[in-house]
DNA sequence: GATTATATCGAACACGGTGTTCAGAAACAG
DNA sequence: CTGTTTCTGAACACCGTGTTCGATATAATC
């Protein structure tokens, strides 16, 4: 049984890869960028790149790991849980090129996809104890976090189509004062 | 110059080619169906397919045509604004199997994208006259018109995807009452 | 340095779907 | 019947996907 030392040339590769995909996206849109176009970029094999990933939509996706992790190990602690979003448009700004040329196409719809499950998650695990008091709340958890998670997207999407017109700080407080009142109201307590 | 009387056979082709694709969306999926099945299923030549749509996925708006038409015909009157909102909780849900069929997948995108264009002008028209009183709001126009179509397709999609938990009155009353409050408080009037 | 395990390379391939073309058939109107 | 419009469907060029496999390169271990 011999010991599995991770090679750091798959690190590498694959790490090329997303640079290579991040940087043709901003070039010529996601959907335009063939798997070919990838490789050449990132002088890499063809089958390299599936040993790596399924497939372009996973190569993708793999880009935001990194975000969903730091994102994961902050989480919201001990912070006003609106604050989330702030972390989240600031990230959008410092990368709007990227954001830019997905935000309405098929590639954005794959992230909001993967960003819906994971916020989610996150949004309702901080829900969750402090429904637990009352019992019955006149709407039910899942929709409000469900609610809460598509609202902030709506907002995020919007102020990339329209060019950033306002602030990250601008943004969030739009975000809280929108979502804020309703879910209080709907779920009987402060968030 | 001929006169150009519309052939009944046009608006035929196109309604089978639609009423073909829609079953098979039930049937097999959209992403899975090819042009291939849609004009096997429809009896109709390939080339007739593109003489009427300019592909696929055109074809799929189309079928969303007639109920965008019925509610633009209908619009919002004197009726209470959010009340749009019950007439399209219902028509998803006669149409269950279809959308069940689409939510959560690109198809679903496409659609959702469809109906934010024309949600969005519906319902900022139904906003600019009441906002026009005061001159600044605390929270853009658009930014809530968007809010509010955002919010109504998440709680539909919500919805379709949970298998229909609640009646359609009453999730028309959980949207209410999730949004209402933050756009009113965000406007600086009743909505 | 020799050995062994693991990554990478890249050309070749099979596959499947797209959208176009065009000559002939069919449907329809007057 | 005549002329016009539409439909047919096979054939085609095109493009991107994902797989395969023997050769090659790199790194770790002894």
């Amino acid at each position: 049984m011999k010991k599995m030392k991770p090679d750091r040339r798959v690190g590498r590769t694959r790490r090329i890869l997303s640079e290579a995909l991040m940087s043709l996206i901003i070039e010529k849109g996601y959907e335009k960028t063939t798997v070919q176009d990838i490789i050449d970029r990132a002088n890499v094999g063809r089958s390299t790149f599936y040993a790596h990933f399924l497939d372009k939509d996973a190569l993708l996706r793999s880009g935001f790991d990194n975000l969903r992790d730091a994102l994961s190990k902050k989480g919201i602690g001990n912070r006003d849980g609106w604050a989330v979003a702030l972390d989240l448009f600031q990230h959008a700004q410092s990368h709007y090129p990227l954001y830019k040329a997905m935000v309405g196409k098929h590639s954005w719809d794959m992230i909001q996809q993967y960003a819906q499950k994971f916020l989610f998650s996150l949004i309702r695990d901080h829900l969750k104890p402090k429904g637990s008091a009352r019992k019955k709340t006149p709407v039910p958890l899942d929709i409000a976090a469900h609610f809460i998670v598509s609202s902030f997207l709506a907002l995020l999407t919007w102020w990339l189509e329209h060019k950033m017109p306002h602030t990250a700080e601008q943004m969030t407080e739009i975000f809280k004062g929108l979502t804020k009142p309703g879910v209080d109201a709907g779920l009987g307590f402060e968030t």
